[in-house]
RNA sequence: GGUCCCAUCGUCUAAUGGUUAGGACAUCACCCUUUCACGGUGGUAAUAUGGGUUCGAGUCCCGUUGGGAUCACCA
């Protein structure tokens, strides 16, 4: 049998990590083995839908990879693929699941339902509608009383399925409550829509987070009503913000698009959540998504949650950054650059000084934030321990640097380097005495990504000689 | 509260019942070095707890503790 799996989001406004890596098993338990991984949009509660949430979706998926052979815009032949163009057929399939016994009509307001719960805690609600014959409730029904329909539990004893993660989970069918399947205003519950959609869609597995374990026997009954065989279960446990706390959007963590304005890359970031409940067997952490449809298998996935890591999917950011080609990573940086600099700099050059720098591209800014204006540094800093410098060694060296990088006639890093090394050897001083002084003008920050000479062929030869006069007058 | 589920370094995790409990991130130290990074080497650091089964338990069983989920006309 061919695998099916489906990426069923509500379309509620925005993709979190969760539901991103939900979707990544999705895709890999079918493309893993050739299958077909299907994108369903579950839009039946109205109250909840999020006008351009399901655009955020396509262009997650998009994105990172994830493309789907079965869908809202691409077709398919198990159509429509939005819950909400389906309604016809949710309600077709609950008044014959009331035929077949294993639902009914149910007339008790809201409040009623509720009160009864009030009363008795820990009680289910007793339904006293599933007491009225059949026939009496479809008069009620023609007669345009409004109403819902509620599945109807009389098994007794143990149910039992087999979870891909979890095991063997066993429930009593008296914890089961009977929920509503069709709503009043004819809209299904997920309880109910998933299943019939799982089932026309030929879905083999279904991969959804393990809050749903407790109600997979309610699902199983449906099923088994309709002559159904259920899907595989793969039951996941949730991504973690701290040992208490899921991870989630209200909590106001990190959305998968807020990573990427963050100046994460897509590839890591799915790399890296890829890794947060599963793992190859092996010791390599880093993957392509070609790369995981190779060796994934969903018997690898673990059961216990995982803490999402931002250290760790940074550390991996760094690692797909410092593997762009010196090309990608200039382009990646182009938009910050030109967010930050109205001068003349040699970009190009400055991006081979970066990209083994930064962690993410947002670290663009922070590290180059000299290079527009030069902040007004105090000339402490030019003592400095290691080097052996101090302002008057820094004066010193300066008003000797200035003639020389004034000669320099070509303007690369090798050619500086070697002049200004000259230098202080002709001086007998140390090469950081000549060196450090020269990345404090040209800086006026402690640390700055690449050495005096590198900030000098970015700055340009002008802007260098206009840095180094600067620090002169503030040195006296 | 009932029920279900979970439990290895701070974090992500590995370990057919037999390993000095392995790797990665983070952290610390050292090396490299034109500051900072990158890179390299090394260190600190874990089987929640009490019983059992077994020649032998991180691994199997029971209890305890801790945590999560569920008990909606939300998904």
């Amino acid at each position: 049998m061919k695998i099916r799996t489906r990426f069923a989001p509500s379309p509620t406004g925005y993709m979190h990590i969760g539901n991103l890596r939900t979707a990544l098993y999705e895709y890999l338990i079918a493309k893993s083995q050739n299958g077909d991984f299907i994108l369903r949009i579950e839009d039946t509660d109205q109250k909840r839908y999020v006008e351009g949430a399901t655009d955020i979706i396509y262009a997650t998926l998009k994105r990172v990879g994830m493309n789907w052979d079965e869908g809202p815009d691409v077709g398919g032949n198990y159509g429509p693929y939005v819950q909400s163009e389906r309604k016809s057929i949710y309600a077709e399939y609950a008044h014959k699941l009331v035929e077949l016994g294993g639902a009914h009509y149910c007339f008790c307001s809201q409040s009623e339902a509720d009160e009864q719960k009030d009363e008795e805690q820990n009680i289910k609600f007793q339904d006293p509608c599933k007491l009225i014959p059949l026939e009496e409730a479809k008069k009620r029904v023609a007669a345009g009383e409004p109403y819902v329909i509620r599945q109807t539990i009389n098994k007794t004893g143990t149910s039992v399925f087999k979870d891909v993660v979890y095991g063997e989970i066993e429930i009593d069918y008296d914890e089961l409550d009977e929920g509503v399947l069709l709503k009043s205003d004819g809209f299904p519950t997920y309880n109910f829509a998933n299943v019939v959609d799982d089932h026309l869609m030929q879905i083999s597995h279904v991969v959804r987070g393990n809050e749903y374990i407790s109600s997979t026997p309610k699902y199983n009954l449906i099923y088994e009503d309709f002559g159904w065989t259920p899907p595989v279960y793969v039951h996941v446990p949730p991504v973690m913000k701290d040992a208490q706390h899921k991870l989630s959007k209200r909590n106001g963590d990190a959305s998968f698009q807020d990573l990427v304005a963050k100046g994460y890359l897509p590839e890591a970031i799915l790399n890296y959540i890829a890794l947060l409940g599963w793992n190859p067997g092996t010791e390599q952490e880093i993957f392509s998504l070609d790369e995981l449809k190779q060796v994934f298998s969903m018997e690898r996935l673990n059961k216990s949650p995982a803490i999402f890591d931002i250290a760790k999917l940074t550390w991996m950011n760094g690692c797909y950054i410092r593997a762009l080609s010196p090309q990608d990573f200039h382009k990646a940086a182009l938009p910050y650059y030109e967010k930050a600099f109205t001068h003349p700099l040699n970009l190009e050059f400055l991006s081979t000084v970066l990209q083994p720098r930064v962690e993410t591209l947002a670290d663009i800014v922070t590290q180059t934030d000299f290079l527009e204006k030069l902040p007004d540094y105090d000339v402490a800093l030019f003592q400095n321990k290691k080097m052996k410098t101090d302002e008057t060694v820094a004066k010193n060296s300066l008003e000797k640097v200035l003639p020389i990088i004034s000669a320099v006639d070509e303007w690369s890093n090798e050619a500086l380097f070697a002049a200004l090394k000259q230098l202080a050897e002709t001086e007998g001083l140390k090469n950081g005495q000549v060196l450090y002084p020269v990345r404090i003008a040209l800086s006026g920050k402690e640390t700055t990504p690449g050495g005096a000479t590198e900030l000098a062929v970015i700055l340009g030869k002008e802007e260098t000689v206009s840095r180094i006069k600067q620090a002169l007058a503030k040195l006296g």
